[in-house]
DNA sequence: GCTTCATTTTAGAATTATTCTAAATTATGT
DNA sequence: ACATAATTTAGAATAATTCTAAAATGAAGC
């Protein structure tokens, strides 16, 4: 009664991307793919689906979250120099990161208003653009 | 005859900026103030150092980026998850990166503009707003 | 120039996120 | 059911970085 945004079954969500719904995979999505956007790092994922009946090994984690990202249902987000977060919200944002508590919160793309944009060197195209607003906990 | 910016002694740099000028830490300063931005990594540094008669341990170079990244004499970049970088250029500015070559340039801060930034969570303080642009080979 | 004490450097071990390997399991097509 | 391909797995391997505890160096006083 809460969710956020549009969500299938895990197992349509994962054909719908050409991807075999296998029992790993499938509980995997039910956990990322529940409405509610979630950063979260490949550890913090396979601690989730611990807690639930679900048995999934670490790499098969990692393989996953790796698929899931090259089909565009994930976004990967470098921020930190030691963890990958892992992002749900797909669409065009931007993040705060909290410094404090190692937190990714998303910015609507409408937010944040980026002009004169330098034209992308030649033989390269534009993948995209980040914006990281680092935050630290306040002086007093 | 061609250096930019600005450049002292490397002893005169550490001395201004409180940290003892050691051998090490001179050599490392010579490398890194030459007047020319940089991006490099730890491991690039220590190469880099390798190649002139200075003898430094990686572990001294860390220790000692640490050091002049908190005395405020180069900023950690970290965009790649599994490498920081560490620039000498710490003025205000951004960064295309090329993800075919792991390189990083400098975008000078008033080429890209920046509005209705929303307002930083209550309990926090704005560090530093970061703009990456992901640059991949071109598809032709 | 020596002695002393604090600071710095060092080699190597430890840590941690991630990837790799090769074998075991599971799913699919017939 | 059988054969075959895809997936999963435990554990080893890798790589960037940090830690440890000992050795070297630097500054200060004599
Ligand atoms: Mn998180
Ligand atoms: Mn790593
Ligand atoms: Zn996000
Ligand atoms: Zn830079």
């Amino acid at each position: 009664m809460k969710a956020k945004k549009q969500h299938g079954h895990p197992e349509a969500i994962l054909q719908a991307a050409g991807i075999r719904p296998t029992r790993q995979r499938t509980a995997l999505a039910a956990l990322l793919f529940d409405g509610c956007d979630k950063h979260m790092t490949a550890e913090q994922i396979h601690a989730a689906v611990r807690k639930t009946k679900a048995r999934v090994a670490l790499a098969t984690v990692y393989n996953t979250l790796h698929q899931f990202t090259a089909a565009g249902l994930l976004h990967e987000v470098m921020i930190d120099s030691n963890r990958v977060y892992f992002d749900t919200n797909i669409g065009n944002h931007h993040h705060f990161f909290d410094e404090a508590t190692g937190e990714l919160h998303d910015i609507p793309a409408d937010n944040i208003h980026i002009a004169r944009l330098p034209k992308t060197p030649p033989g390269r195209k534009l993948d995209r653009v980040d914006v990281i607003i680092r935050l630290r906990a306040a002086a007093r």
